[in-house]
RNA sequence: GGAGAGAUGGCCGAGUGGUCGAAGGCGCUCCCCUGCUAAGGGAGUAUAGGCUCAAAACGCUUAUCGAGGGUUCGAAUCCCUCUCUCUCCGCCA
């Protein structure tokens, strides 16, 4: 949620900054609403204040064994317009958020202005993709050649977008998670936090906007339940309407978890193989952070991702989102793309973004600063990465010619030291 | 699933339909006293809004005692619904 204080104070040039991601506000609509409001909240609070004052007149007398109905008179007769007003606060109070939280987070100044991915900006590019002396195949067809990755099974079982590992593919899936795992707790600080995979609508509105994009989650039947698309949605919620003392920030969160989408919008968008899939595994990076180092930390976890890239020994490059092309809660994103041979192509691994106060304030999750006031925290996450991206990756950065796959070395300890995938058959 | 108990400020804990945003205690902050330490005395100490203001402070004001409704001139207190926690029984990975 935007700030709105800010908006009353500087409406035009929130306008020009929100433009600058393409989104038009309406400033006729939000000024007339808050002239609404402003009316009749002073009415409001003008009439309470008066039935306030003379009930407790009424006690004063009643305590006395004093008549006291002339006063229970007055109240009621001004019940009625009370009653009305409140019901109008009430009513323009709920529009007036509602147009809130349809606002999307304020760029940056230091974000690039575009209108598309094709105006994102190189921000490093690391490793240099690897040349093949012989046809590289994609990592559907590598992994069901080796008779462990298996889309048939999963179709008949769940549909279209889901997979099946087995072997040495499946336990490879689970080694990525580990090494990301323990690199993230031990050489970068964070905690592990296991989490529920299920969380509450106000929660998931927390985190972003529900009612834009429900459609994008799988939601429980008949209950206020949602399938958490990523663990930034249960973990950042862990402050959520609570007040942290100074010292206890910041707060490094490392967590993993399945991740459910319904990919709505993107028939037709990536149907082959497990890069867009209903179901996948996420290790996601959480802080928590004081406002003035939030840019800092910002930076610092994506490194953090990309360290997961280095250790793999994965060609990849980030990206500065622009303006245009940045998430709703967003106000910076940086986006990892790993190289995938099988695609020629850069693909996103990770995504990277700070929210500054957008989420904090949704959630209410403040700390007590330096003049012992309480402020917004500022929240920041992104994978660590996408662990079925990962895996695809790695499928097809390290095949070879005879069709078998290598195992990156630091991943070889977490599998038992085998150093080749071979084909079952 | 059955039976019962409960939810009050940072924490503990009191609360009769009326001067209760809430006694008392602990903690914390500031001040005083005390030549160390300990003890003692005093004051302060919720959150989110609104109005006024150039702005901040002050001031005025509204809401909030798990959440949402209701009764009432007036609700922490009475009624209804929901959520959560605890105890016992049953079931269970």
């Amino acid at each position: 949620m935007i700030d709105l204080q800010l908006l009353r104070t500087e409406l035009a040039s929130v306008t020009e900054r929100l433009a600058q991601r393409g989104f038009q506000l309406d400033c006729q609509a939000f000024e007339s609403m808050e002239l609404e409001r402003k009316k009749v909240q002073t009415d409001t609070q003008e009439l309470q204040a008066r039935r306030n004052a003379l009930s407790k007149q009424v006690g004063q007398l009643k305590a006395k064994k004093e008549d006291a109905s002339a006063l229970m008179a007055e109240v009621n007769a001004q019940a009625e317009q009370l009653k009305r007003l409140e019901g109008e606060l009430e009513s323009v109070q709920l529009r007036l958020n509602e147009f809130l939280m349809g606002i999307p987070n304020l760029p940056q100044a230091t974000v690039p202005q575009g209108h598309s991915a094709d105006d994102n900006v190189r921000l490093r590019e690391v490793g240099v993709p690897k040349t093949f002396d012989f046809t590289v195949k994609d990592h559907v067809d590598i992994g069901e050649q080796l008779g462990q990755l298996d889309f048939d099974t999963a179709g008949k079982i769940s549909g279209a977008r889901f997979s099946v590992l087995k072997k040495d593919v499946a336990r490879m899936h689970r080694a990525i998670a580990q090494l990301m795992l323990n690199t993230h707790i031990e050489e970068h600080g964070y905690t592990e936090v296991y989490a529920p995979y299920l969380v509450s609508g106000e929660c998931a509105n927390g985190v972003s906007s529900l009612t834009k994009f429900k459609d994008d989650l799988f939601k429980i039947e008949g209950r206020d339940l949602y399938l958490i698309p990523t663990a930034e949605y249960p973990v950042t919620n862990f402050v959520r309407q609570q007040i942290l003392n100074l010292d206890q920030l910041p707060l490094k969160f490392v967590c993993h978890t399945p991740c459910f989408r319904s990919e709505a919008g993107s028939y037709g968008k990536d149907t082959r193989g497990m890069i867009r899939q209903h179901q996948f595994d996420k290790v996601e990076l959480v802080q928590i952070v004081h406002p003035d180092r939030s840019a800092e930390a910002h930076d610092a976890l994506t490194l953090h991702a990309e360290a997961i890239l280095k250790k793999l020994e994965l060609p990849y490059r980030t990206m500065v989102l622009c303006t245009g092309d940045m998430g709703f809660s967003s106000s910076k994103t940086y986006d990892i793309e790993v190289w995938l041979p099988g695609q020629s192509a850069y693909r996103e691994i990770s995504s990277c973004s700070n929210f500054e106060a957008f989420q904090a304030r949704r959630m209410q999750a403040r700390f007590r600063n330096e003049k012992n006031k309480t402020e917004p925290v500022h929240t920041i996450n992104g994978s660590g990465l996408a662990v079925g991206r990962t895996l695809v990756a790695i499928l097809e950065n390290y095949q070879c010619s005879d069709g078998s796959v290598m195992v990156p070395k630091v991943l070889q300890p977490y599998m038992g030291g085998i150093e080749r995938i071979h084909s079952v058959a």
